[in-house]
DNA sequence: CATGGTATTATGTATGTACATATTATTAAG
DNA sequence: CTTAATAATATGTACATACATAATACCATG
C-alpha cells in the first residue's frame, strides 16, 4: 500500500479533519505525534505543525509539550462575528445608508445609562444618541458616550454629519474591548425612533472599548424589530 | 542608533501593532515589505511572515501578494463566541445543572416550526422539547428537530436522562453549521416554562448542523429574561 | 521515603534557502 | 492602438536543521 504523499499544510489540515471526522480519532484520544504524522504524509514535521496547531487555534485540537495533541473533548465551535461600521454593514447588504444625529440627548436615557466606574469626572463624558437608516427605514439607535479624558478632540466634533461609530474608528484607535449580546422590551425612547411598538423585543449590542486601561468610548446599539445576527460554525 | 532585534514572532506582532496604534502606519497606508522588515528588526523574513500572516488572519491587516501589506481602512474586530455544552456553560458558572424532558412535544411548535427544505420526508423528522435549569431555575428552552435519516441511532434514545444537545455532541461529528442570534417576545408556551410573563423579551440562538450537504438537525435556544452572551474584541 | 536534580520527550519557534503564485508593469507583435 | 507575451515583485509555502520550552519520568541523595 503506497499511500499518496500530501505535502501543503492545508491538506493535511483537510486530512486531519476528516480523520476526526469518520472517528479514526475520537474525541478525547491522542493523535500520532508530529514526526509519525509527517513519516506518514510524505511531508516535513514543520508542515505538519502547522496545520496542527490551525487547528489547535479553532479549538478542534488540543496540543501540550511533551504531552501531544489530542482531539478536543468537548469540540469548541467557535462563531465569530465580524464587527465593523454600520454604515458599511447597510450598504454590504446592497442598502442606501443614512444618518441622524438626535439632539438634544435626552436626559431620561442620561440618567438610566451609567458611565465605567473608573471615570470619576462626570463633565469628562459626552453623550450622543443617533439613528441609522437603512433604505430610509429605520436600523439601529446608537446611544453612546466618549471619555473626553481620552479622546479630547470629540469635544470639537458635532456629529452631524457623520456618527460616532464612524469618527471612532477612522481616528481613535483602541487596545481591546467587551462586547455583550441581549434582548429587551424596546423602552419608549427609542421605539417612536425605530418605529416599533414599546414592549416589543429588540436586539441589543453593547460594546466597551479601552487605550491600555483607559476606557475611551461606550455604545448600546438597539437594532431594528426582526434584526438577526447570523454567522457560521 | 542601535536597534536591539526582535527576533521572535510575538514581539514583532506587538511591535506592529504599538506602531498601528501610535498613527506610525496609519489605517490604509502600506507597512514597508517583509524583507525590510526583517532587516531592521534583524531577524529573518519568515518571522515577519508570521507575525503579520497572524495580524492579517485577524483583519488588522490586508497582505496581497506583489502589492505588499496595508493597515487595514475599517479594522474588522472579531468578537469570537465560543459556542459549547449547555450543561458546561451552566457548570462554569460555578452552578447546579438540571435536566428535564418536556413530553409529549407541543402540537403548537410542531406546527410552527419549518424543517430544511432539503428534508422531504417528514417522517424522518424527530422533534424534542426540554429545559435547561441552572441552580433550579429555569436557564434554556431547547426545541430541537433531529434528521433521522442522517442520523437513525437518534430514534433509539428517549432523552430523558440527557439532552439532545449532550447526546448529539458527543455522538454525531459534524462538517459546518449555521448560527444565528435574535430578540424575540416570549412565546407563551415557552414564558411558562422560563417562568416569564409572555411578551417578556429573550434572547434565542438558532443552529443549524451539517453533515456535508445533509442537515443533521436544527435547534432553537430560548434563554431566560436576563440573558446576556459576552465577549471581548 | 521524600525531595531535588537530570534526562527525556513532544511541541514551539527561528533561520537560510528554494520555489510557487498572484498581480502589476513592461515590452513585443499584430 | 490594442493585445498578448514576458519580466519583475511581494507574499505564500515547503524543507532541513537547530535550538527553546514545558511537562513528565527517572534516579540519586539525604
Amino acid at each position: 500500500m503506497t499511500r499518496k504523499s500530501i505535502n501543503n499544510w492545508v491538506g493535511i489540515q483537510t486530512e486531519v479533519l476528516e480523520r476526526i471526522h469518520n472517528r479514526t480519532w475520537k474525541p478525547g484520544e491522542t493523535i500520532p505525534k508530529e514526526i509519525e504524522l509527517a513519516n506518514e504524509f510524505g511531508c516535513s514535521r514543520v508542515t505538519v505543525n502547522r496545520a496542527l496547531r490551525t487547528l489547535a487555534d479553532r479549538g478542534i485540537l488540543e496540543r501540550k509539550r511533551k504531552i501531544g495533541t489530542r482531539v478536543a473533548l468537548y469540540p469548541i465551535s467557535n462563531a465569530i462575528f465580524k464587527i465593523s461600521l454600520i454604515r458599511k454593514e447597510i450598504e454590504n447588504q446592497g442598502n442606501t445608508y443614512n444618518y441622524k444625529l438626535i439632539k438634544p440627548y435626552p436626559t431620561i436615557s442620561k440618567h438610566q445609562r451609567g458611565v465605567h466606574p473608573n471615570i470619576t469626572e462626570n463633565s469628562h463624558v459626552i453623550f450622543i444618541k443617533a439613528l441609522h437608516e437603512s433604505n430610509r427605514k429605520p436600523f439601529v439607535v446608537e446611544d453612546r458616550w466618549i471619555n473626553t479624558a481620552v479622546v479630547p478632540s470629540a469635544i470639537h466634533q458635532t456629529f452631524e454629519q457623520f456618527s460616532p461609530n464612524e469618527w471612532l474608528l477612522e481616528n481613535v484607535p483602541y487596545t481591546h474591548g467587551e462586547i455583550s449580546f441581549s434582548a429587551i422590551n424596546c423602552p419608549i425612547e427609542n421605539s417612536s425612533l425605530l418605529n416599533i411598538d414599546s414592549r416589543d423585543a429588540v436586539f441589543q449590542i453593547e460594546r466597551t472599548t479601552f487605550d491600555k486601561e483607559q476606557v475611551i468610548t461606550n455604545v448600546l446599539l438597539t437594532y431594528h424589530k426582526d434584526y438577526r445576527l447570523q454567522s457560521t460554525l
